[in-house]
RNA sequence: GGCCCCAUCGUCUAAUGGUUAGGACCUCGCCCUUUCACGGCGGUAAUAAGGGUUCGAAUCCCCUUGGGGUCACCA
């Protein structure tokens, strides 16, 4: 009857946006799913109605869509152990944390707030752990019965015997053990009638059969609490993962104060779904040997919870540049046409009309000089409009008294040329230097000015080619026209 | 502060008692290229400190230091 099938969960709280720990999180509880041919869950802990915020749920479902982690079971999604929210399982936890009461494992406590931040500030006070005293649990059945009957507002707290050893067994991490002292009597139960993330979250993972929890660091010094509720529960016990945090750069917790943290916000600089999971994969594991690009299959087959590192790892975004550049460098130019596409219609160039045929010339040619699908207009704008006006320091380097005069002369015969391709233009540049008896140079790098506007590119033949013949001799002659002597600008 | 976790180049990491401590990003230099990239070659750069154990320690143990997490009717 025990099905021995890997089920992994991740369980977010829609809280705001899916941040890209978040992210790093339900990629390799994915991961380790997929790897072992189990189910990856998706389940919403929206326990918290002071700290829910609307639309982030379908928020967080879209973000993980995106991004290629589709999950087997969740909202959306429904499966054997529906609903996959759990502000739709409130019943559920209240029977848990009532059967807990009559074994006495747990009970209730009808402290007011005032009572409790007394007590806190008392314990502080005596450098003492801040810690439910168990007041309620002194109470007799009949107080405890007439307050429920009056109403009285109240929670269900766990009743953590003192003493004790608690072993937590991480796969990462190896044994850790607390003592139950430092357990406070955690509530489960909240006054408007909500479980806490601790009882639900167990409570769900056991009846969700979760085989293995796989969650940030943050959670490991509250897994004591969980261990309790599963042996107070008699239920087996998952196997617990916790993975090292995401760090800033000056190593605290990644947070929004020092850079982008929403998944969304990478997004919508034009980080690729393809580098950021990349990227974030290798924030805390390896295979082991030097293989550091990867596509989201090729992590399935090789992904395993022994190789995740136990530090914290620093997100480093110049690495995350470098992996964007090189899946986007990976890519078909038909599937880069399609992403330059939707660039363009949200551009000031969206009303031109380019032809594919254009669009996959600029792309083969500036391929290997993006980061990103932005960069063709940000990089290369000459292709998409005439330069408007040139930039000074090349003109200052590479205009020459002769420019006007050997560009003039580069237009006549580049007027002759009769359907021409790259090398005529190349052939004709060359002769035309040799007659004029100058260096190819001398034509070459104003040629690259007039017909771009700056300095750097794909080859110069490359970018006329593209031009084509009547627009780039019209750059050439507007060039001519605008740009200023070397020698006018260097007074 | 209590408890817990962690510690190899600036960053991500490899090395599971025996390596000139390897790779990648970044950076620098050279080559390729009359531009800029890509690519190729090469350089700088690390075992936090101190004790043990061992023939031998980045690796095991202890202590120190440093960093982080957590101590809610938030997750």
């Amino acid at each position: 009857m025990i099905s021995n099938i890997v089920r992994t969960r991740f369980a977010p709280s829609p809280t705001g946006y899916l941040h890209v720990g978040g992210l790093r999180t339900a990629l390799y509880n994915y991961l380790f799913a997929k790897r072992n041919n189990g189910k990856f869950i998706l389940r919403i802990e929206d326990t918290d109605r002071a700290r829910y915020v609307e639309g982030a749920i379908e928020n967080l479902i879209s973000t993980l869509k995106w991004a290629g982690l589709y999950f087997d079971e969740g909202p959306g999604v429904e499966g054997e152990f529906a609903p996959y929210l759990q502000s739709e399982r409130l019943n559920i936890y209240k029977e848990h944390a009532e059967h807990l009461i009559k074994e006495k494992k747990a009970y209730y406590c009808f402290c007011s707030q005032e009572r409790l931040n007394e007590l806190r500030e008392k314990q502080q006070k005596e450098g003492l752990q801040p810690k439910y005293d168990k007041h309620c649990l002194g109470l007799s059945k009949d107080e405890v019965e007439k307050k429920l009957a009056d109403n009285e507002r109240h929670v269900i707290r766990l009743n953590v015997q003192p003493g004790e050893n608690i072993i937590v067994d991480d796969v990462i991490r190896g044994r850790v053990e607390f003592n139950s002292d430092v357990v406070d009597d955690q509530v489960l139960i909240k006054s408007d009638g909500y479980p806490t993330y601790h009882l639900a979250n167990v409570v769900d993972d056991h009846l969700m059969k979760i085989t293995h929890v796989i969650r940030g660091e943050e959670w490991l010094s509250s897994t004591p609490k969980h261990i309790l509720l599963y042996d107070f529960f008699d239920w087996e016990k998952p196997v617990f993962a916790h993975l090292p945090l995401l760090l800033n750069p000056d190593r605290s917790k990644l947070s929004k104060r020092q850079g982008d943290v929403a998944v969304e916000d990478y997004r919508a600089k034009g980080y690729l779904k393809e580098a950021l999971i990349n990227f974030v994969a290798l924030l805390g594991w390896t295979a082991g040997d030097d293989k550091e690009f990867y596509y989201l299959n090729e992590l399935k087959e090789k992904f395993s919870l022994e190789r995740v590192n136990k530090a914290g790892a620093v997100f480093n975004v110049e690495k995350l540049n470098w992996l964007n550049a090189e899946h986007l460098r990976k890519k078909e130019n038909s599937e880069i046409l399609i992403l330059l596409k939707e660039e363009l219609s949200g551009s000031k160039y969206k009303n031109q009309n380019y032809t594919d045929e254009y669009l996959l010339k600029v792309i083969e040619a500036m391929k290997e000089r993006v980061i990103f699908v932005k960069d063709y207009l940000e990089k290369s704008p000459y292709f998409f409009e005439t330069p408007g006006e040139y930039d000074e320091s090349v003109a200052a380097k590479r205009w020459k008294d002769n420019s006007p005069e050997l560009m003039k002369k580069l237009v006549e015969k580049f007027q002759k040329l009769e359907n021409p391709v790259k090398e005529d233009y190349e052939n004709t540049l060359k002769e035309t230097a040799a007659e004029l008896e100058v260096e190819n140079g001398d034509l070459i790098h104003p040629l690259r000015l007039a017909v771009s506007g700056i300095g750097a590119g794909p080859g110069v033949f490359d970018i006329v080619d593209i031009l084509g013949k009547e627009e780039s001799i019209k750059r050439i002659n507007k060039a001519i026209e605008l740009i200023p002597q070397s020698s006018t600008i260097k007074s």
